[in-house]
DNA sequence: AAGTTTATTGACTCGTCAATCAACAAAAAA
DNA sequence: TTTTTTGTTGATTGACGAGTCAATAAACTT
């Protein structure tokens, strides 16, 4: 049986199903049996290729966060000035493939995991940064030395809604979530073109 | 040593002892023993008093949140006409007794609890609704039908600054959270107020 | 063909922890 | 003063789960 070269499809899959079932739970009381069996293999083969439950915590924070920043570049390509490229970061933030419940229960139980782990902070440091970095390159043109709070605000305002979701029931709405972040947007900018 | 009349001390001494444990070590994952001795007793009494793990957790989430509840309600007090009121509402929700390392890390987990315990998710439930038809009755009459996409709008930001402040690093600033959420709140007045 | 590397698992160890229990002590009630 | 109620804990049980290991097997190397 044996083929050779499984170890990046067999952690690929341990860090989807790692995700899968922090979301389905909702909480990192996965035990490493589950997500092995998830993924279809013994727990003694996810420890093999990873060593450990942390560090395939650490693999799965970082699959979700690279998707993100993926979906963030890519939206950016195709938008041309400061206004169009504010829109298409919320999109990005909101698109299907980021919010969703299993994702959204992560990324939650991911600030948990930056509480005790540092790699977990640092990652999450630095989504956080990039995000306002991309927010104020936007924001300058438009607001001048108002884009800082306002990046900050809409960083805090996007954790807010991705926070809630986990209470809410039924499927995720990113459109009505654009719009909100979109309304704060307007009104800051309105107020500011004067 | 027994004296009697010692119940409600020890609960009382237990929630207490749950919420800093919980803020401390920044999960969940606290045994009834830690919780136990730093409210000086024996993990057996904690079971005895409480029935259960679960239960203690329940408590103190209820706890903080009655807690919340009433600085709120405390400031309302005091305040006359719509604008006064919101600030207050703000002012209460990052208030030094609330804004807290330890308090701010148990919100956190009390929202992935929420994923998993009913009972939780009630609670949490509660206090979004409660925040909500505060908001919603000072900003109806400044601005109409805008008032319930402002009201959770400010909802979810005020979440997200409590989000975001568990990476942060030093003593919570609640007077620079009030003045972001009042800089979002004054934007969106002027918007409206043409 | 012999040896090495990679893949894979069942069984096991070892620690931890929630929950229970038996036992003891003091106050209150009878 | 016996009995009951309330307070309290050390010791124990029983379950569960992370991580290890020995063993097996297929594929590559020499």
């Amino acid at each position: 049986m044996p083929k050779l070269g499984m170890e990046p499809i067999r952690k690929a899959a341990l860090v989807k199903a790692t995700i899968v079932e922090i979301g389905r739970t909702g909480s990192l009381d996965v035990t490493v049996s589950q997500i092995a069996k998830r993924a279809g293999m013994s727990s003694a083969l996810a420890h093999h290729y990873f060593g450990g439950k942390e560090a395939m915590f650490l693999a799965a924070m970082r699959h979700v966060l690279s998707l993100y920043g993926a979906e963030v570049r890519g939206a950016l390509l195709s938008a041309e000035g400061p206004e169009a490229r504010l829109v298409a970061i919320l999109r990005a933030s909101f698109s299907p493939t980021n919010f969703r419940r299993e994702v959204v229960g992560a990324w939650l139980n991911f600030y948990v995991l930056a509480q005790t782990v540092p790699e977990a902070r640092r990652l999450l440091a630095i989504y956080q940064r990039r995000l306002r970095s991309n927010l104020l390159i936007c924001l300058r043109p438009l607001v001048g030395r108002e884009a800082d709070a306002l990046a900050d605000g809409l960083g805090a305002m996007i954790d807010g809604v991705y926070l809630r979701e986990v209470l809410k029931a039924g499927p995720p709405d990113g459109a009505a979530a654009v719009s909100m972040l979109l309304a704060y947007l307007d009104a800051e900018l309105k107020g500011n073109r004067q």
